[in-house]
DNA sequence: TCTAATATACCGACCAGTCAGTATACCTGA
DNA sequence: TCAGGTATACTGACTGGTCGGTATATTAGA
């Protein structure tokens, strides 16, 4: 068939899709199969078991946000707050994908909460760096926190606010970024 | 036997309880029946359908939110701020009994996404009141959506904050439901 | 032809839901 | 006050179907 289309994303894709679609609890292999448009035979060939593509899905979102966020940080000028700064925009730009990605994580905590380890220490590891954002730690926690909320909640598809609140609330949050002690 | 030891909400702490620990791909009848020391028919006694099971669960956390938001509300002196330091402060204090209810939000998601269509409503009615708490619409948005971050990682177990820093975020955002035009 | 990639067929475990029956509390009228 | 009847709360065995995983073919390209 096709050369190289990397088999293993469009399954990962299509196990987001389901996620997000049908809920967790029905993102059977076969279901996952179907989507991505092979055989259950095909998707375990690239997944041995149901644990391995769980643990693919949760890598690959941490790869990809880690990935923006870097790219982002790189594309602003220097300083303490970049870091931080780069998380609002990669988290605020792109909402689709993001949400897409992060169906990861509900499929994770389903199946087996264990599988969110990775997820912890990324957070683990973020959390530890925003107190050297320039910021005091607790009103860059406030911050990242809040974009965190608004992530999860449209994750959950349970955020009510509309286009331009979303935008108002991402602008008042790097106004919160700019004129903090 | 016990007299009224009211058996829903056996089954519905019971069902709770694997969510956190096993993840909801596992809350099966049979083990919310064990957890809750029934039997399965007993179980199906009281919820004809695990979807049945799955909109109590939900119905239960909204409306102990709401009356613990509410108590709360009315416990502070009056002003249009009332609202938004309750929401704070039901979601801050017995952090434990919150994330317990909030399983039931990841239990509806895996399963069956519109079971979440109360919360959905639940939030709808919740920012339109956040125009009226004498902050600046996005202000109170990012405060209230921090909150959320705070309490969606928790319910994840994903949050890596210790007990001061909980404590430092908590105080910082009361500081800014005070000190905002 | 050898190998990577995918398909088909199948198995055992598990799961949601049914069903027949049990035990006990709660009535109701003679 | 007590017999007969009914509603409530539950049990445990069973069933049809689904799911994860295995085993084995088949195909396509180097």
């Amino acid at each position: 068939m096709s050369p190289r289309p990397r088999t293993r994303e469009v399954i990962l894709d299509a196990a987001e899709e389901l996620v997000l679609n049908v809920g967790a609890a029905h993102m059977t292999l076969e279901a996952v199969a179907e989507q991505a448009g092979i055989s259950k035979g095909g998707l375990i060939y690239h997944f041995p078991a149901k644990e391995a593509l769980l643990e693919a899905m949760v890598s690959r979102l941490l790869q990809r946000f880690a990935e923006r966020q870097a790219e982002t940080a790189m594309s602003l000028p220097e300083g303490p707050k970049r870091e931080l700064l780069a998380y609002l925009m990669a988290s605020f730009t792109d909402a689709e994908a993001t949400k897409r990605l992060s169906a990861s994580l509900l499929a994770a905590s389903a199946n087996d909460p264990k599988l969110l380890d990775p997820v912890r220490e990324y957070f683990r590891d973020w959390f530890a760096r925003l107190g050297t954002c320039g910021l005091k730690f607790e009103r860059a926690a406030v911050i990242s926190l809040a974009v965190d909320g608004l992530w999860l909640l449209e994750l959950l598809q349970l955020s009510p606010l509309d286009q331009g609140q979303r935008a108002g609330v991402s602008q008042e949050l790097f106004r919160l970024v700019d004129g903090s002690a």
